[in-house]
DNA sequence: TTGTACGCGTTATCAC
DNA sequence: GTGATAACGCGTACAA
């Protein structure tokens, strides 16, 4: 298979390069004639251009990309939907990378966009705790999509978009309090997370303030290192450790969603059933709370909005030259059938 | 941002780029203390080389790249991470490229290995009903991995992994009616699917033609067009108008997980109950399934061992030049609680 | 309207 | 050990 180029294509309609190059690429300046022969032989001979030489002399793109952390996220399945739809509709190219674990998401995109030229960057997942210096360096606008941000100050930098974690979780944690809830375990992130686990943790205890209820740290049960963060397994061994510690409590919240069912399995499992003898309560509004049985009461984050609002911003940089901007969602509680109240 | 290229850091250290491109690419002929020196140089300008001016060069990239269709697919998340453990175990970089659903992996397929100069591709879901002809234009190996094959002749072209989806299938079935179940009900994909839809479909006829029932047409229930296919909510809408026909069976046959979660959930919110009143069993063998409540009795494809042995196909081919081959794995019927036996 | 020649940033092949 | 220089495949001024 040896590699067809751009000249071969030439030589063989007895043109020059250039002019297949502009029937190529809708060029005006083409006789209708030459263009369809050159097609017809590209197509015969099945050539491909390279894009790597394409990008190497191209000036723009025209392509987003899209960087995920977390290829396993449910979350992020629907707001990738709506990026692609959304960029195609502006006519742009959808570039969707996937990021590593251990790979610094920054690095990635400044690569990338060496690569591929690209025009705009959305990041989507990590916990995204960058220097303002490396951030600069990344030479295109760009919109922190649904991250956990430690630290509000300095933010003016960049775009965002996001859900306040802690107001929600707040939110939730007063809800279980007002269905007469007193003794709430939560499923928190490990000590050393700097993510939105520990701003959901920050919420939980906000609320338990504001209602007067004391912090106890011996509610407060850590998901596994040795297992998949914010996976149902890990709900699962954490919760049922925590039912055979004989803790007293009557209402478990988890941080997210799938934690949450975890949660509920460990329970079922221990021959005790949700809500009657726990409440559980999540977070995402993940598809899978709402179909589990019985239905998780969680805070929904709006996906779709957002997704919309991240694509939206990151154009407004890009065409109109607008400043960064943030913009702070509202989640929505969604009533299950999860959390009992109790008098 | 100028962007700054070998060059400049060439110039800066008062070298010539060829020292510079050795110092990157670690190559043994360079003096210690300068390429320490050049090294520290393009940290403190945060040079970063142009990949695609690399892959033009570059004869081999040792890259791998795999090729997903449906990204939504949680089925897929397992494989894709141990695809990428296991690649670049063997030092070979990994390659991730999503698929719209409209797009032709192939096409996609030869346009990345162009670009990209790879070693070898996965194709991980889709229905792969392509040409010959089409199939001989991918100028480097490849496995189809997971992907309902239609046609089984003529694949010794090429290499696949797969469960055989008719037999697993009929096994389920079997299964249901060694538990007593008569009238059993079937969500199928629609009439015009080419794909593992289809196979399952089926094995499930074959599997009531064994034990000496009729097939049925009317308790074919087809999944809605306008939902996402395989997914809860078309389980759900499907199984919501199965009941409200009014049709007499005592299980459900989905022929995924998801489907088979959002049929337990209508059947739930229809006021009955699993597996009381309606069995049901699944496909696909997600976590989810094992955590849901009742736990779904379903085929687990393992994924683990399908994943690995794509690899190993893969770099056979590649490394040693051996023959494409088909591997076909045994599912395994997991029993949840889903399932209850009748007399 | 079409063809020629150069440059994009990098690596590999030579000489030195 | 190091430095010019020729590719790699394509797009595009510029000339024709």
């Amino acid at each position: 298979m040896e590699t067809i180029t751009i000249k071969d294509i030439a030589k063989l309609c007895g043109v020059g390069v250039s002019t297949v190059s502009r029937a190529m690429n809708n060029h005006p300046d083409i006789n209708e004639e030459t263009k369809q022969k050159i097609m017809e032989v590209i197509k015969d001979y099945h050539y491909v251009p390279n894009n790597s030489a394409r990008n190497l002399k191209r000036a723009d793109a025209k392509a987003i990309a899209v960087l995920i952390k977390g290829i396993t996220n449910p979350f992020f399945s629907k707001m990738i939907k709506i990026f692609e739809q959304e960029i195609q509709e502006k006519k742009y190219t959808f570039v969707l990378q996937h990021v590593d674990d251990h790979q610094d998401e920054v690095d990635v995109a400044i690569r990338l966009e060496k690569e591929k030229r690209l025009n705009g960057i959305v990041f989507l997942g990590g916990h995204f705790s960058h220097s303002r210096e490396k951030l600069e360096q990344i030479p295109v606008p760009f919109v922190l999509s649904t991250i956990g941000l430690r630290d509000q100050s300095g933010s003016e930098k960049y775009s965002s978009v996001y859900v306040d974690d802690v107001k929600e979780s707040a939110k939730m944690v007063s809800y279980l309090i007002e269905q007469g809830h007193r003794k709430i375990a939560i499923i928190a992130s490990g000590e050393d997370d700097e993510s939105i686990g520990r701003l959901r943790l920050e919420g939980y205890r906000r609320a338990l303030e504001e209602h007067g209820i004391e912090y106890d740290e011996s509610y407060v049960a850590r998901m596994k290192d040795d297992v998949d963060s914010y996976s149902m397994e890990n709900g699962y061994a954490v919760t049922k450790e925590l039912l055979e510690s004989g803790k007293d409590f009557t209402a478990i919240f988890a941080i997210s969603d799938s934690i949450a069912i975890g949660c509920c399995k460990a329970i079922f499992d221990a021959g005790k059933s949700v809500p009657e003898n726990y409440s559980v309560a999540g977070f995402d509004g993940l598809e899978m709370a709402a179909y589990y049985h019985p239905s998780v009461t969680t805070i929904k984050q709006p996906v779709e909005e957002m997704a919309e609002a991240t694509i939206k911003m990151l154009f407004d940089v890009i065409l109109n030259g607008a400043r960064e901007q943030q913009r702070v969602f509202d989640g929505e509680l969604i009533e299950g059938k999860s959390v009992k109240r109790i008098v």
